[in-house]
DNA sequence: CGTTCTTTTGAAGTCTATCAACTAAGGTGG
DNA sequence: CCACCTTAGTTGATAGACTTCAAAAGAACG
């Protein structure tokens, strides 16, 4: 912390800062260096030829962002700020993108069962309880938290459409599961929430 | 192929055989291994607390499994063989490893972007084309193969129910698309089943 | 302060699941 | 080697979950 102690920025050729909206990264492009996030909040999304957008995952404090060009060295999914954000080089041969890959695998097969198996009113309990346990690492409230994403950002990622998602907010607010406000999300009652994830229509 | 030329047994200490049904390791054991395939067929699969299982991958020679539970040093699926198999032991640091590792966060991207996206129809003629892909890489013929899992197996794996996939095998039959009995498939028509991949509904 | 984007909510429609019956194949043991 | 039992696959009818289409209100942005 020596060159710029007089002020905010921090001209670290280590880092890079991106605005809101903006992309880190397109896919396409070549892949040189894996990101970590410093601070500040991503989604990854990749286009099919239909033009049709898929999530494939929300990034946060202390995730690492652009393994998925690791293998063909050209990276396959656009990474987007959902806020203004900063994040740190790392080069693509460094430990910890080695054990991060592999925790990448298991989130993604998690990701799969959810898409594969998961009523509507479950997947969005699942999505719930995964922001709220990562808010929770870091440090912040794991009942109380900001939505980053849009609601049509949630419904990609979950594989439902954004109406759903809204309709779902409504009625788990009406149940008296949770409280939202647009961004805003409380978690009210997290036990009988999660027993939505449980209760198996007939088992 | 020193010990063993008397027979066909191959008693060597870094390669395990596994029979069909059998599986090569189970969710929860710990992780000692990654495994290559040397020949045969295998599924991954997760089940969940109630019961419902996903298939997150199918491996053929050549394909890694185990890299799963690389993280946590506890396997998260179940592997399991479906035809009689041979698998080659490979350390969990080797450098084919982090490679693997990459392309198959790349494959899970993919399978999620199938899941998130796609009708019913457009899941199975994905996921006829992706097998055809593969078979062509081993040398196989990409136009007839054998399946070695059953429908459900395959709904599971694109999320919907084994009648909708044993009614789309049946629908493409009469489309011409392909030809379906039982376990065998062909593909007749490659342009116009691939076709429905880009056709979306409204663009 | 108007324009645009996001969100909410309703009504109707579609796709896929569910339930059920039947056929065919595979495996097992007599 | 055949009979029996179990598993896998097909197909039909009905039901239900989620989507689609549509409209309107509330934030955000310049």
């Amino acid at each position: 912390m020596k060159p710029s102690e007089t002020g905010v920025e921090r001209p670290d050729v280590s880092s890079r800062r991106i605005r809101r909206r903006d992309r880190l990264f397109s896919a396409g492009e070549s892949c040189s260096f894996i990101y970590a996030v410093r601070h500040g909040f991503f989604k990854s999304c990749m286009v099919d030829t239909a033009g049709r957008e898929q999530v494939v995952g929300f990034h946060m404090k202390g995730d690492l962002i652009g393994m998925d060009g690791l293998a063909s060295r050209r990276h396959a999914v656009d990474a987007v700020a959902l806020e203004d954000s900063e994040v740190q080089l790392v080069p693509l041969n460094g430990p910890a993108v080695a054990v991060e890959l592999a925790r990448e695998v298991a989130r993604q097969h998690r990701a799969m069962m959810v898409l594969g198996t998961m009523t509507a009113p479950e997947r969005l309990t699942a999505f719930l309880g995964d922001l709220s346990r990562r808010f929770a690492l870091l440090g912040f409230s794991p009942t109380e938290f900001h939505l980053r994403m849009t609601r049509a950002d949630i419904a990609s990622y979950l594989g439902l459409k954004l109406e759903t998602v809204s309709r779902l907010f409504s009625e788990f607010e009406r149940n008296g599961l949770i409280q939202v406000a647009r961004q805003h999300v409380r978690i009210v009652d997290r036990a009988r929430l999660e027993q939505r994830l449980r209760a198996t229509p007939q088992a």
